[in-house]
RNA sequence: GUCCCAUUAGCUCAGUGGAUAGAGUAUCGCCCUCCGAAGGCGACGACGAAGGUUCGACUCCUUCAUGGGAUGCCA
């Protein structure tokens, strides 16, 4: 359809001067399907021309009327509605994903520049929540809708890895701890140590220091500080694994805020070299106010390091180390003031690269009883939630009996897809209020919706046998509900690069839910396995297409898409 | 106090300055002798308030209201 609108406006430009690309940005798609393809609005044209608009439209629609890619050209008001020649533009779309298969939906926009995505990024022993599911599944769509763009992507788990939380670990494990509790469960362990830390520090001040101290012995290499640390870390991350694995989420690096602590002496001593490092109540700040910003403390008046001067040490590396194009970080909404203090801070560092520091912020995840606080035991592991999915999905399958062999298997596809699809519905800016019936409501626009419109369409494509099916007649596929879907297939490839643009995962989740009810509508409107073989051979070739489509946008946001549900 | 974000149907959300503001869910009905009913069809029902810009505003600007977030040594 966007080879379409650039026709247009070619046509369109031999009546109207105009450029042409402020013609393309002028077409627009009517909301109402019986209103044309397209639509060209001509008020602007009213003043230059000097003629009413409708009139205008009316000259346009003339002109357009014998162009051999329109069935159809009307002026209605102001407005000139173009209806494309069906067939050639339906044996176009289908035959294109036919032939495409895994790839349609892909482009190379890109050119393989390198981006970075760095997404999930939790701290270290601590549990992976509900509110962790937005960074790891929104990151995880946007690295695979970055690769569809033909860019060079780099997955990044800035792992939480680093910090006084780690001297308060090591001196409550010393304390308190024992190595089988650890092993066993390493996260609930730690976490317990944490917290007790907390309790025991508020009667005795004194573990505050000694915490203090044994992170300064952390960060200069002692050796028993630094064992500790490595095996927490271990441990920690087996756990992750294990989430990110049912997720199917996998990184190219996990270098965290640890790996950068050697790297920030320089980026101090260059602060201090080009003149914006100043002393402010004791403390090493850069000052922002000229900006509307805060000031940035870059050392504390120990002289330790903060979390933005790993951050400004970490930018410095990934633009000498993957040269990025864009740097992505999908980090939650309350960091905006950290990332506008990261970016002008490269700025004036004299980084020209710093507008590619692309901060993808998201709303936060609260429960019906307030704010999530593990503390205080006001939680929901990620964990949980993802195998109470399962279980309510192979309920179901069991009662269906559909799927006899791999229900587990497909328990899990359907489950898991269920939250993901979930958390990828909506505008990742939104809040929103964690609900155990929504997840787990496979009714309605939801993943399980989508990956059985998948299933049927699987099930039809073997009810059929076996195909060839080239050369398919598309005048069998031009009916008002097969040529939405049509529509609304060839437009994935476009959505994807929307999407990309937007770092929004979910223009793509609702366009797949709009290719499902396309095939839903169709499915119920047409007979698709009729004795013609002629018809049959089109039908069956758009459900293929249709199935191509929908388990491609799937893959995109991180979901399979089963054969039988 | 200042800054940022949100506000659309009972609920959860879409909506590129353009035509009659779309879905899902809930509620009330209808459709399996036919390719999978986790489906389809129908009914009901909405732009926080006031100004402004524009031929035209849910969309842009200003003010206000409500909710959330951020506001120098946590990350």
């Amino acid at each position: 359809m966007v080879e379409y609108k650039l026709e247009i406006a070619k046509l369109i430009k031999e009546q109207v001067d105009l450029e042409l690309e402020e013609i393309m940005s002028m077409i627009e798609v009517p909301q109402n399907a019986d209103m044309g393809d397209f639509a060209f609005p001509c008020f602007k044209l009213a003043k230059t021309l000097r003629k009413a608009p409708p009139l205008i439209a009316k000259g346009i629609a003339e002109s357009l009327a014998n162009a051999s890619m329109f069935e159809k050209v009307e002026q209605v008001n102001a407005y000139v509605n173009m209806f494309v020649s069906k067939e050639e533009f339906v044996k176009d779309a289908v035959a294109e994903v036919l032939e495409k298969k895994e790839d349609y939906g892909k482009s190379n926009v890109g050119e393989g520049r390198p981006v970075i995505v760095e997404f999930s990024s939790p701290n270290i022993a601590k549990p992976f929540h509900i509110g962790h599911i937005r960074s790891t599944v929104i990151g995880n769509a946007i690295n695979k809708i970055y690769d569809a763009m033909g860019f060079k992507v780099t997955r990044i788990n800035h792992l939480g890895d680093y910090g006084t939380q780690f001297g308060k670990m090591i001196v409550a494990y010393r304390h308190w701890g024992c190595e089988e509790d650890v092993k066993r469960e390493p996260i609930k362990t730690l976490l317990e140590y944490y917290t007790k830390f907390h309790v025991e520090a508020e009667t005795d001040p004194s573990l505050e220091d000694e915490a203090r101290e044994t992170f300064a012995k952390l960060e200069q290499g002692g050796q028993e500080e630094t064992k500790l640390w490595q095996w927490f870390r271990d441990e920690s991350l087996k756990e992750f694994t294990r989430v990110y694995d049912m997720l199917g989420i996998q990184y190219d690096s996990y270098a965290g805020e640890s790996f950068y602590s050697d790297k920030m002496p320089q980026v101090v001593e260059e602060l201090k070299e080009k003149d914006l490092l100043v002393e402010s109540r004791g403390a090493m700040i850069v000052d922002l106010e000229p900006f509307g910003l805060t000031p940035a403390p870059i050392l504390k008046t120990d002289g330790s390091t903060l979390y933005i001067t790993r951050d400004l040490a970490c930018a410095k590396y990934r633009e000498n180390t993957y040269n990025f194009y864009k740097n992505i970080y999908v980090v939650a909404s309350q960091q905006n003031l950290h990332f506008q203090q990261l970016k002008k801070i490269l700025e004036l560092m004299g980084y020209e690269w710093a507008k590619d520091i692309i901060h993808v912020p998201f709303g936060l995840v609260s429960l019906e009883e307030g704010t999530m606080s593990t503390r205080a035991g006001r939680v929901v592991f990620l964990e949980d939630v993802l195998n109470k999915a399962i279980e309510e999905t192979r309920k179901i399958i069991e009662e269906k009996g559909v799927v006899t062999e791999n229900v587990e298997e497909t328990a899990k596809q359907v489950g898991i897809g269920a939250v993901v699809f979930n958390e990828l519905s909506n505008n990742r800016i939104k809040d929103y209020v964690f609900k155990w019936d929504k997840v787990l409501d496979f009714n309605g626009e939801t993943g399980p919706y989508v990956q059985y419109t998948h299933a049927r369409c699987a099930s039809i494509i073997r009810n059929a046998g076996e195909m060839d099916l080239t050369g398919f007649d598309p005048k069998y596929i031009t009916s008002e509900s097969a040529y939405q879907l049509v529509k609304a297939i060839a437009d994935l490839p476009q959505v994807v690069i929307e999407a990309g643009e937007k770092y929004e995962p979910s223009v793509v989740t609702r366009h797949i839910v709009d290719i499902a009810q396309g095939f839903n509508k169709f499915y119920h409107d047409e007979h698709i396995l009729v004795d013609d073989p002629e018809e049959k051979k089109a039908k069956v070739a758009l459900v293929v297409a249709a199935k191509t489509a929908i388990k491609n946008g799937l893959a995109l946001l991180g979901m399979d898409a089963p054969e039988r549900m």
